[in-house]
DNA sequence: CGGAGCTAATCC
DNA sequence: GGATTAGCTCCG
């Protein structure tokens, strides 16, 4: 991995994770990766008159590339068989057969994992939206319930200054039936039971005490 | 010219 | 198989 990829990573999840960035950027600072010393086929040091056996390293022609391509489209893994027949397809050495898939392999993981990541990062941000857009519903809705609740207090205030200023028959008869508040503006129908309970129905009839005193 | 990126080759 | 090295090319 590249490390202008690994500083978009870094960047990412300051974004999104300040707290585990701090620790993952200390970890990096203090976390550098002794590396191992390959045995060279250079000697080293300029001065040096030791005999100097130089790695050659020969690019694949397009020709061969796209061959090993095609084989590897076909099948990431490489049968004894099918790299002897490559390998002679191609002029080349059976192990060098071998060591293209095996580069080659590692590419195609390097991708894998590079595209899983991106698609996880998009999947995360399309959750994130979500959650607000969700955070923001219930926002709405709690006010709206606050709202009908004053309503309601507001209705139930009204009555019971009706009933005692008019204590007529008529109007015990009337306190004697269940009064219904149309609450559509919320979704839902509202029912007086008594002085002291009031419930709701949603649209799937559920009742729900607001209030019992 | 130096650094970045790619990749064949090597090491463990 | 994964990690690393080092040859090579390209670009600013």
């Amino acid at each position: 991995m590249s490390s202008r990829k690994v500083d978009d990573q870094m960047e990412l999840i300051s974004y999104f994770y300040p707290h585990i960035y701090a620790q993952l950027a200390q970890e990096q600072e203090e976390t550098v990766k002794p590396r191992r010393r390959r045995k060279k086929n250079k000697v080293e040091g300029r001065n040096n008159t030791s005999e100097v056996v130089m790695r050659k390293r020969k690019l694949l022609s397009e020709e061969q590339v796209n061959l090993l391509e095609r084989s590897f489209g076909d099948e990431h893994k490489l049968e004894m068989e099918r790299k002897t027949q490559l390998a002679s397809e191609l002029g080349l050495d059976p192990h060098q057969v071998a060591v293209w898939f095996q580069n080659r392999r590692a590419r195609w993981k390097s991708k894998k994992i590079e595209e899983e990541y991106s698609k996880l990062k998009t999947q995360h941000e399309t959750t994130i939206i979500e959650k607000y857009r969700l955070e923001t519903e219930v926002l709405k809705m709690k006010e709206q319930l606050c709202e009908a609740e004053m309503e309601i207090q507001k209705l139930l205030l009204e009555r019971k200054s009706d009933i005692s200023s008019n204590n007529s028959p008529i109007s015990s008869i009337f306190s004697m039936e269940q009064q219904h508040f149309d609450l559509g503006e919320f979704g839902m129908e509202g029912k007086l039971m008594d002085d002291n309970m009031f419930f709701v129905a949603d649209n799937q009839s559920t009742y729900i005490t607001l209030w019992d005193n």
